[in-house]
RNA sequence: GGGCUCGUAGCUUAGGCUGGUUGGAGCGCUCGGCUGAUAACCGAGAGGUCCGGAGUUCAAAUCUCCGCGGGCCCA
């Protein structure tokens, strides 16, 4: 039979990766795993899609390996777990790539330029670094089939969600309304509220206070505050708090004693000296109107120029009265739409003043200001005016400040479907859970109409036709539709500017009907991946067998973005969840805590990771860096130490195992000793396996995946490297045929190859490399991720003989302290400890005194009852263990204990020199010495104890003084005694 | 500005839901020991305003409130 390959002692991590990667590439062991378990009940997962025009960085690769860890564990619990990948091609980012490699930045540049070859720029932008990410993927070990994935440019993909924007058609819940925006008027866009987050800068603005005469009053003013004067061409209402008090003031002095009103709590606002007439609340202001401020603009659609009352007013600042002017912001917008007030927009797209007014006509907005300050000032409406600092937006793109601008856009009524929505949350497992009713929660609660229209060109076409006759609206639900409705011909590729062409004859009125230009939020796109990667309902039985989710997990930022649009996708056409389960994750910070960009220059490079560390420690890191919800300051030291501390322990856990089992010919498949036969540290070490594996399984259950992984770290490094294994060393070097060396090997063995499969999803490229040369195969390689799961075999845990180990490392743990306490090294043998404790801990002590003893180097162990009066002789030394438990370490030394001491030292010294000098570790020598009488007679007394130990065939006195390459020769200082030695190959 | 979240030794963190001996551990540091699997390990030591403040309580790292700082989302 095949014997165990050997190892070095040193791994080499990094490529030992690279060729498990070539071989699960070349066996197709990922699809053999999958595979294997189909017909098992399905765990069905949805791949979030990532956008492959930038590099993956750190926090791709954690919740890479966080979907890993899950995938992988649940196929080997027996799950048929199908991974499809996906890219996510659409929107605005990619469309500003381009943009700025073609060094343009209007949408009247592009169309210039050319829609048809700007998409198609597009369209290769998306997978620029593809390689990249997909070399990423596998080299961190996930396991998702890039070679199907869905794509949302696909046609097929775009036809699935334009069925699915006709349900939402047909429920009648897709509309036509305005949106107030960000928009540079420069780059004229739009601009996402993630590019607007990017420059918000401090600025100074004017702040000014404007009278706003109400009408039948003579001289009574509503006093309002606004920032930005030229908003106030657009003024349609002033708003007030209904249940605030205002106030009606006279001032005294210097204001032509006219009377202003405003909110009482808001009275700093003036700066003369007043005297007030008459306190009411808001609402009593309701209704009121007022003489405009400037009679320019048309008023369209709605009534004007009254006081309204809203909750959102505020008394922070200002005056208590806000001013209104729904083309420019978005509360008033609302606030106008909800009272059914008129609209009024005196500013073109490029943020000039139109010919509604006159005396500013062509002026940028923002330069109109000072012009009319002066004006209200000349008309004696302005109060005061001063300069506010505040922060505001600016484009990110070519630092104009943004203005807030009314635009035409498509939405979904998600507002009524709240309650479906909500109902749908309370169906969803949220990991950590926090999330379920506070960010998300509080988010559905307020839910806004979706925007879903974007004025772009890279994105699925919007599917609505309107006609140009009569008006109405047709929403088209597939590509067949398409075609026999269309008068023209439909191009295959759905995208702009193809589609632009595409002409409808309307049913009404048999006018021709032309597409609205837009296309749709790309949030919109991955929000339908979990029907649209199925070609959902023109191939049907996939998607029903994939829905909903049992699983999906990405970062904490997408609790508004893809976690609530896939909801919102799926509530709005099936009324259910999407997802039974998802998990956020915490955000990747650099070592100062602060968030990785591209602008603070501060993104780790993931591949040097790769290639200096490895996946398997770049994995371990993240696992056990603390729970997965939070945030990870990285660092590569982190790693570093990840590696040393454990896959360095386990690795030389596995070492130390084939090295002997190597030279002993051991076959696991020869032997069979049960359990019960074995020795108590066998079965200690297999119950504490069977319990740490109930313990693992749980944690991942509730995915707690940190506490797994630092369970079975402190497993490794302390209950099999540093105890189990460093106190069976001597049963594996007994050199014959000997029963308890067989127990030794199997119990390790048995270990070992449990632990690559309670590791594997954690560390795939490890556990598959040390189980392969452990599973020994002669025709093919079996994968550890072929195997099931282990399971706990409650039989073997045996919970007294864990507790009764934690006492004896306890007791060990004291004894070394007596030991240190009374100046006596542990190589000196001494000849009794006693411990004093309760009858029952006496059966447990008992049971492993060996341990005990050999761990102190005692020759003896006594126990005394805790209740009897243990009078210790002087000689031994105290050490208290707990409040019932005490330990006397007898610290006499006779001539005998001395020697053997001293040779023991000895022993110490000449293995350390067969270190020094490489030689195998069966290799026979011969040793050689010079030393005082003492010495002498301390080796002759245990000479037969010095050549077993050290393979010695020979032990004589005097070291030839001729130099000779065969001899080595080292000179020692023991106890202040000089001791030479001298070995020499046998 | 709002919501959510995190803040424990130089660094990484346990504990916090359920308040109760001197707040544990690892890395690093000092001293000593052990070592033919392990740049590993063991013992002792130095190192803590448990972010700050207030409150509840006989008792607060833990519960409540107000701040400060990091992060995310929204404005």
């Amino acid at each position: 039979m095949a014997q165990f390959k050997s190892e070095t002692q040193r791994a080499n991590f990094v490529k030992q990766e690279e060729e498990i990667l070539e071989q699960w590439d070349r066996e197709k062991t990922f699809e053999r795993s999958v595979d294997s378990r189909k017909g098992g009940e399905q765990f069905i997962f949805v791949e979030g899609p990532p956008t492959a025009n930038g590099l993956p960085h750190p926090g791709h690769v954690l919740t890479r390996v966080v979907k890993d860890l899950v995938l992988r564990y649940k196929t080997m619990r027996g799950f048929y777990v199908k991974r499809k990948a996906g890219w996510d091609t659409h929107g605005l980012p990619v469309e500003i790539e381009v943009e700025k490699n073609l060094g343009i930045k209007t949408k009247g540049e592009i169309e210039a330029y050319g829609i048809e070859k700007f998409n198609k720029k597009c369209k290769d932008s998306v997978f620029r670094y593809e390689k990249e990410w997909v070399t990423a993927t596998k080299r961190v070990g996930f396991w998702v089939d890039m070679d199907s994935p869905y794509i949302t440019f696909d046609t097929n993909y775009v036809e699935s969600v334009w069925w699915s924007l006709k349900e939402i058609w047909k429920k009648g819940l897709l509309y036509k309304g305005h949106k107030v925006v960000p928009f540079c008027p420069r780059c004229e866009t739009t601009l996402s509220s993630h590019e607007v987050a990017q420059d918000y800068r401090d600025v100074e603005d004017p702040s000014v206070y404007v009278k706003f005469k109400l009408k039948q009053d003579e001289e009574l003013y509503l006093l309002a505050w606004t920032t930005t004067p030229w908003t106030l061409l657009g003024n349609i209402a002033l708003a007030v708090h209904p249940s605030n008090t205002y106030v009606k003031v006279k001032l005294k002095d210097g204001a032509k004693g006219e009377i202003l009103i405003l909110a009482e709590a808001r009275l700093d606002a003036l700066d003369d000296e007043y005297e007030i007439l008459e306190r009411f609340k808001g609402k009593d202001l309701e209704d009121r109107e007022y003489e405009r401020l400037f009679e320019y603009a048309k008023v369209e659609g709605g009534e004007a120029h009254k006081v309204i009352t809203a909750e959102f007013v505020t008394l922070d600042e200002g005056t208590g009265i806000v001013h209104i002017a729904p083309a420019f912001g978005e509360v008033d917008y609302e606030v106008c739409r909800e009272k059914k007030l008129g609209f009024s927009q005196p500013v073109n797209s490029e943020g000039h003043f139109t010919d509604e007014v006159p005396p500013l006509e062509g002026m940028f907005v923002k330069d109109a200001d000072r012009q009319i300050i002066e004006m209200m000032e000349q008309r004696g409406v302005l109060y005061k005016e001063s300069k506010y600092l505040h922060s505001y937006p600016f484009c990110w793109r070519c630092g104009s400040p943004l203005l807030y601008y009314a635009r035409e856009s498509w939405f979904i009524a998600m507002k009524s479907l709240r309650d479906n929505l909500l109902a749908n949350n309370e169906k969803i497992n949220w990991y950590p859970a926090h999330l379920k009713h506070g960010r998300f929660g509080n988010f559905l609660d307020g839910i806004e109409d979706w925007a879903l229209s974007r004025e772009r060109f890279w994105g699925t076409p919007l599917n609505i036709w309107l006609c140009t006759e009569c008006g109405k609206d047709f929403c088209v639900g597939s590509i067949e539709e398409l075609k026999e409705r269309a008068t023209n011909t439909v191009s295959s590729d759905p995208h702009r500017p193809y589609i632009d062409e595409v002409v409808l004859r309307c049913e009404d009125c048999g006018g021709e009907m032309r597409r609205v230009k837009d296309v749709i939020d790309c949030w919109y796109d991955s929000g339908s991946a979990p029907f649209a990667q199925w070609h959902y309902p023109f191939e049907t039985d996939k998607f029903k067998q994939n829905f909903p989710a049992d699983f999906i997990t990405e970062a904490i930022d997408q609790t508004r973005g893809w976690f609530y649009s896939l909801l919102a996708v799926s509530t709005a056409i099936f009324d259910e969840p999407p997802y039974l389960n998802v998990l956020s994750l915490g955000h990747i910070l650099d070592e100062n805590g602060v968030k990785m960009s591209k602008s603070k220059g501060n993104v780790v490079d993931i591949t040097s990771i790769f290639d200096n560390e490895g996946a398997d420690a770049l994995r371990w890191y993240f696992f056990t860096a603390g729970p997965l919800s939070d945030d990870v300051r990285f660092s590569e030291q982190g790693i570093v130490e990840k590696q040393k501390k454990f896959l360095n322990t386990f690795w030389n856990s596995y070492f130390f195992f084939v090295t002997y089992a190597a030279i002993d010919e051991f076959n696991p498949k020869a032997k069979e000793i049960p359990v019960e036969k074995r020795n108590a540290m066998d079965r200690w070490i297999i119950s504490r396996w069977n319990t740490l594996t109930n313990e693992v399984i749980a944690a991942i259950e509730r995915f707690e995946i940190h506490v797994a992984a630092r369970k079975i770290e402190d497993f490794v490094v302390n209950d099999l490297s540093n105890w189990y294994i460093r106190r069976s060393r001597r049963r594996f070097w007994i050199q014959e045929e000997n029963f308890d060396k067989d127990c030794a090997y199997l119990t390790l063995y048995e270990v070992l190859v449990s632990l690559c499969k309670l590791l594997a999803p954690f560390v795939p490229f490890l556990t598959e490399h040390i189980y392969q040369n452990l599973v020994m195969s002669e025709d093919k390689h079996e994968s550890v991720h072929l195997c099931d799961y282990p399971s706990t075999d409650e039989t073997l845990i045996d919970a007294e003989l864990e507790d009764s180990m934690l006492l004896v490392s306890k007791l060990v743990e004291a004894g070394r302290r007596a030991r240190s306490d009374a100046g006596i090294k542990i190589r000196q043998p001494l000849k009794d400890v006693v411990v004093v404790c309760s009858a029952e801990k006496q059966d447990k002590v008992a049971s492993l005194a060996v341990i005990i003893k050999d761990e102190l180097n005692v020759r003896e162990l006594k126990l005394e009852d805790a209740k009897g009066e243990f009078a210790a002789a002087e000689e031994y030394k105290q050490i208290e263990v707990d409040e019932d438990t005490a330990l006397f370490l007898n610290t006499g030394l006779d001539k005998e204990l001395i020697e053997e001491g001293i040779v023991r030292d000895i022993v110490r010294r000449i293995q350390g020199m067969r270190k020094d000098i490489d030689l195998e570790y069966t290799a026979k020598i011969s040793i050689m010495y010079e030393g005082d009488e003492a010495v002498k007679e301390a080796i002759n007394n245990f000479t037969d104890y010095i050549c077993g130990e050290t393979l010695a065939v020979e032990l004589k006195e005097g070291i030839p003084s001729a130099e000779s390459d065969q001899i080595y020769v080292k000179n020692w200082k023991i106890d202040k005694k000089e001791v030479h030695l001298a070995i020499e190959a046998a």
